[in-house]
RNA sequence: GGGGGCGUAGUUCAGUUGGUUAGAACGCCGGCCUGUCACGCCGGAGGUCGCGGGUUCGAGUCCCGUCGCUCCCGCCA
């Protein structure tokens, strides 16, 4: 006999009358001395059971004694509730079970925490995740990850893209995140590393002549986690041969609306609107603007220049926000306590009276002219003078914090946007050199070769990332296909030509027999579905997560391991090593 | 690497200005209950107040240190 052949959630008024077989866990059970009600659960949803003693005396006898979680098969009859005893909360709530048959399949111990509590201590519900997943919301967000993936994969396959994996053991990457080193017993000495992304390998097979490439591939950075970030990543990866960007939005566009549409049931505007990055940093202080509300940075250089406060006078840029409200000082202290580990020198304001007055320790020093440009009833202007750059970077994330503390996000809007083009460099301060803003792979504008001799900053890459409500959802590029500019570009970024070789050759010997150009974009699945679900921590988009501190507290891993492993590695640990770091 | 927050029963939390025996809810154990659906009612067990030190007649509460977790900044091409 099969364990059941009915699932508890599809119960519903039509059965009436059958006998049916279910099997689950048991939800909750109410036992009234005579009559005993569980709630069996199982994927498809959960269904009462009823155990009525003069019916099943044995089933009542078992029922005493079953406790939440427990698995349970019961065998009975589908019958219709009385009117009165409908729930209406259910989908099954017209109908119930009248159990004949009641078999304890699996017991439970009492559980570390109920399931329906709020607010569990991560480590715990880590420890016990087993659980933790038969929670309606982890269920929720693995199934629809898994639809998700799904929904890529169709289109993918439909557009004419192949799937093709690239090795997990690779190279150690000398640009961009720290890398997870793997030892090897047949080659003593030496390491692999986990892919970062599949960058290089990508952009091999299109050299190959797989002119449409795609993967669901699983990608590692050994760096601190956030609410938002993992170590362990996963990732549709997209290369093509002659490449338009045009082409690449338009496939994105189709795969983010189809999954908008098909889980959630919201449909998305396309094509999606495009914002320089000078724009995106300069309106909203960020790379990853959320749209979804406006208190836009706005710029004060010009019309200070002249003022009687040296700050503003001597600054590079004063910008401000505008804020809608009448901050008090602590409110404003507090922004300005948050403000100054970010680099700000300090926060001045202007508080706008409904009334008129004004408030400020800084009004006596400007004009009025200059004071009557930012009035504005009941708001209150935060201004920061600094450096361009840092001006943006504390106003834009003053603005993300006033955002959500000011409740001015439009929690139902879905503001999509691909931030394009983008500088192809950036200045590193501590490494007092240029690096790739994007990857050294990238492409820079036909106008910008010139500019890496004169204006490296100005200079710009064909290079795209897609933004959804503030998050970065997918970013990607056209690549360098000629091994001269490519040279060029690693000389530019201070890597040697020994360098070169020794990293990059394959590389550059592949770009030097027939490289079509080529391009394409990668768009992280865990943060899709974050993104899709409002899941305020990436974690719970994946089935097994680590901790903050890269730790899984369910397994314990990592752990230490035996000497003779290390020794097999032709490895030892130096503990004193460990207070240098 | 830096900053913030938290740590009290199995869980989620409360605990006043430092004051007698540290509480509640859920869970657990025992009992009652035939229409509940967060069932209800009665009773019970359960605490190294993260750990160490200090101040004090007296510390869950104040101070110092430490550990753990978490959020943010740095970092993450």
């Amino acid at each position: 006999m099969s364990w059941r052949d009915r699932g508890a959630g599809e119960l519903r008024p039509a059965d009436v009358g059958t006998t049916v077989t279910l099997a689950g866990w048991v939800a909750r059970r109410r036992d009234h001395g005579g009559l005993i009600f569980i709630d069996l659960r199982d994927q498809t949803g959960v269904a009462q059971l009823v155990i009525n003693p003069e019916r099943a005396p044995e089933a009542a006898e078992t029922a005493h004694d079953i406790r939440n979680e427990w698995v349970l098969q019961a065998r009975g009859e589908v019958v219709a509730r009385a009117r009165e005893a409908v729930n209406r909360k259910l989908p099954t709530g017209e109908v119930e079970v009248q159990v004949d048959e009641l078999r304890v399949v699996s017991r439970s111990t009492p559980l570390p925490f109920q399931l329906d509590e709020e607010n569990v201590d991560e480590t715990l519900r880590y420890r016990y995740r087993w659980l933790d997943l038969r929670r309606d919301r982890l269920q929720r967000n693995i199934r629809t990850r898994a639809k998700l993936v799904s929904i890529i994969r169709e289109e993918m396959e439909a557009d004419g893209f192949v799937d093709i994996e690239t090795p997990i053991m690779g190279k150690p990457t000398p640009e961009g995140a720290r890398d997870f080193l793997l030892p090897t017993r047949l080659q003593q000495g030496k390491f692999f590393a986990l892919p970062q992304s599949p960058q290089i390998y990508k952009q091999l097979l299109v050299i190959s002549g797989f002119e449409r490439y795609y993967q669901i591939a699983r990608c590692f950075r050994d760096e601190d986690l956030r609410a938002d970030r993992l170590q362990e990543l996963t990732q549709l990866d997209v290369e093509t041969a002659f490449p338009d960007p045009e082409v690449i939005f338009a496939l994105m566009e189709r795969i983010v609306t189809r999954i908008w549409r098909e889980t959630i049931g919201v449909e998305l505007e396309t094509p999606f609107r495009r914002m320089s990055w000078q724009e995106a940093e300069l309106r909203y202080g960020s790379d990853k603007p959320d749209l979804r509300f406006g208190l836009e940075i706005q710029d004060a250089t010009e019309l200070t220049r002249g003022s009687e406060f040296g700050v503003f006078a001597n600054a590079e840029a004063v910008r401000y926000l505008q804020v809608p409200r009448e901050l008090s000082r602590a409110e404003i202290q507090k922004l300005e306590d948050m403000a100054k580990p970010w680099g700000a020198k300090g926060l001045a304001y202007i508080v706008f009276r409904e009334d008129g007055e004004v408030s400020s320790p800084i009004a006596k020093f400007l004009s009025e002219e200059e004071l009557e440009s930012f009035r504005e009833p009941a708001t209150t202007a935060l201004l920061v003078a600094d450096t361009p750059k840092l001006a943006s970077k504390v106003l834009g994330l003053l603005r993300l914090h006033l955002g959500r503390e000011l409740d001015l996000i439009d929690r139902d809007a879905w503001e999509f946007l691909w931030v394009t083009p983008m500088p192809l460099l950036e200045w590193s301060e501590e490494e007092s050199r240029w690096t790739a803003q994007h990857h050294p792979f990238t492409r820079p504008t036909d106008e910008s070769l010139p500019l890496l001799d004169s204006d490296p900053a100005a200079a710009s890459a064909v290079a795209y990332d897609l933004v959804g409500n503030g998050i970065e959802l997918a970013g990607g590029s056209i690549r360098i296909h000629e091994p001269e500019l490519q040279a060029r570009l690693f000389d530019f970024l201070g890597i040697s030509s020994e360098e070169q070789r020794a990293k990059f050759g394959f590389l550059l010997d592949a770009l030097a027999m027939g490289a079509p150009p080529h391009g394409g974009i990668a768009s992280g699945i865990d943060r899709l579905t974050m993104a899709l679900l409002d899941e305020p921590y990436i974690r719970d988009t994946l089935a097994f997560p680590k901790n903050q501190a890269g730790l899984d507290p369910m397994s314990g891993a990592p752990t230490e391991v035996a000497d003779e492993q290390l020794a097999e590695l032709g490895l030892r640990l130096r503990p004193e090593a460990k207070s240098a770091d």
